[in-house]
DNA sequence: AACAAATTTGCAAATTTTTGCGGTTTTTTG
DNA sequence: CAAAAAACCGCAAAAATTTGCAAATTTGTT
């Protein structure tokens, strides 16, 4: 194995983790720990990861976090983004939203695919610029404070020219029978013009976010297309959406 | 086998698997391990693949990219935003080019003012985000991987449709005859596009680039109608271009 | 076709970089 | 304070690169 390809493989595990042992990478990586360690001392010297003792830490976590905050439920996104990146093959455009479940998504999508992404979240863009196969194109127009994405008739007038193949969303509130809801009317707008465009529509929520309701309804149940959480598709929470039309993984 | 027919199987190589080893190749190829690394030597010199010791990566694996966190010169930079604060007023369209010394700007705009700011760097947008009185336009499109602002048609044909008060661009190369010069073709397109849709032209760049001169020219000195670098306009190192027409601060 | 010039290739020796390991020092933790 | 873990140090083996050079190959010209 390269050393590049070695250190590369390091930034990206503390990438998904947000931290790495030297312990574990010695052994992942089959060589010996001062080799792990002069790895990270290394990126740590460029600025890439911070050193602390017995491993190393994203520079994320600590620094510019300031805005994310600090990816709650974290351990559950990882798990929901596993999944929702094996429906990704070669060859696919690829609609994707903000909200720090997609971001997860970016970050794990395998780097030897070639997609080629559409998003309106600047979050979820920075992430997809480091992948090394695929091609990003943002959607732009009038930026949400709140919500860190592209919004108004720009962006919705994009939408209406794409048809990805795929579209991941993340949400605020589902239900069986509200549907999906949000708060923020912008948001909705765009979400709506995502469902509208795409050729198959994916949720990816936290458990916690089932049967919750919000103000605004983005659409039913019955139009997306695979529901992705954390959770086993049999467990009982997900039991109201059994009959709804969706399918659960 | 011809040279050209090898290294042309080398680039291919490396575009389907990111990377190559110069064992691996000196096998296939049926060449000593010296010829596949002066072929990997040359394809590095003419900028297609990364060398690395053992091998080589494809451009596009950005892994092991440097992009630089820390900002170089940033106590010059600081000096050259706050000259270039001074000139934003309220009510005004701003444009503002990716790079680090608009960065510094946008952390540094006044947060009284309320401002209409179009931008197509990621990072400055995320930093206009913060500010809590002006709304921020991305102009998207496909984002360029390397400078981490989008670029290409779209955001060509948006910028014919805006007519901004002024505009803030930075450079790697200016020089009293040369003109702005850059290296990225793309990036050159975009920076045209905003000169020309621009009503006053802002180039703000450190004094270590002054007398630089890159491949791709931008344009002449004399279309800039402001130049802000760190030094006393006075400065000996300005001299050249005080009589290209260019108001110097 | 022949031949000289220029380029390319392979080889061996010298040099540099990388890596693992044992011993020592420093830091953490109870 | 003492035991354990991690980091540091120096060294030697292994791997990769550089360099000089001669042989082989390609190119251009008559």
């Amino acid at each position: 194995m390269l050393k590049e390809e070695r250190m590369s493989m390091i930034l990206r595990e503390i990438n998904i983790h947000n931290k790495v042992l030297i312990s574990d990478l010695s052994q992942k990586l089959d060589v010996s720990e001062d080799t792990v360690r002069r790895d990270l001392q290394e990126l740590a010297n460029s600025n890439q990861v911070i050193k602390v003792r017995g491993g190393a830490l994203s520079k994320s976590y600590s620094a510019y976090s300031y805005h994310e905050q600090d990816i709650y439920a974290h351990r559950e996104k990882i798990i929901i983004a596993r999944k929702a990146v094996e429906l990704l093959k070669d060859g696919m455009l690829v609609l994707i939203s903000g909200g720090s479940t997609n971001l997860e998504i970016a970050r794990l999508v395998p780097p030897h695919l070639k997609i080629t992404f559409l998003t309106v979240s600047l979050s979820t863009a920075m992430q997809l610029l480091e992948h090394p196969n695929s091609d990003t194109i943002f959607l732009g127009g009038q930026l949400s404070k709140s919500a860190r994405i592209s919004v108004g008739g720009e962006v919705i007038g994009k939408l209406a020219e794409v048809r990805p193949d795929i579209c991941f969303i993340g949400t605020n509130g589902i239900d069986a029978i509200a549907g999906i809801t949000e708060s923020d009317w912008e948001v909705v707008t765009v979400k709506k013009a995502m469902i509208q465009a795409s050729g198959k529509v994916v949720l990816c929520t936290i458990a916690e976010k089932l049967n919750s309701i919000q103000k605004i309804k983005v659409c039913d149940v019955s139009q997306i297309d695979l529901l992705i959480t954390e959770l086993n598709p049999l467990h009982d929470t997900l039991a109201p959406y059994w009959n709804t039309g969706v399918q659960i993984i």
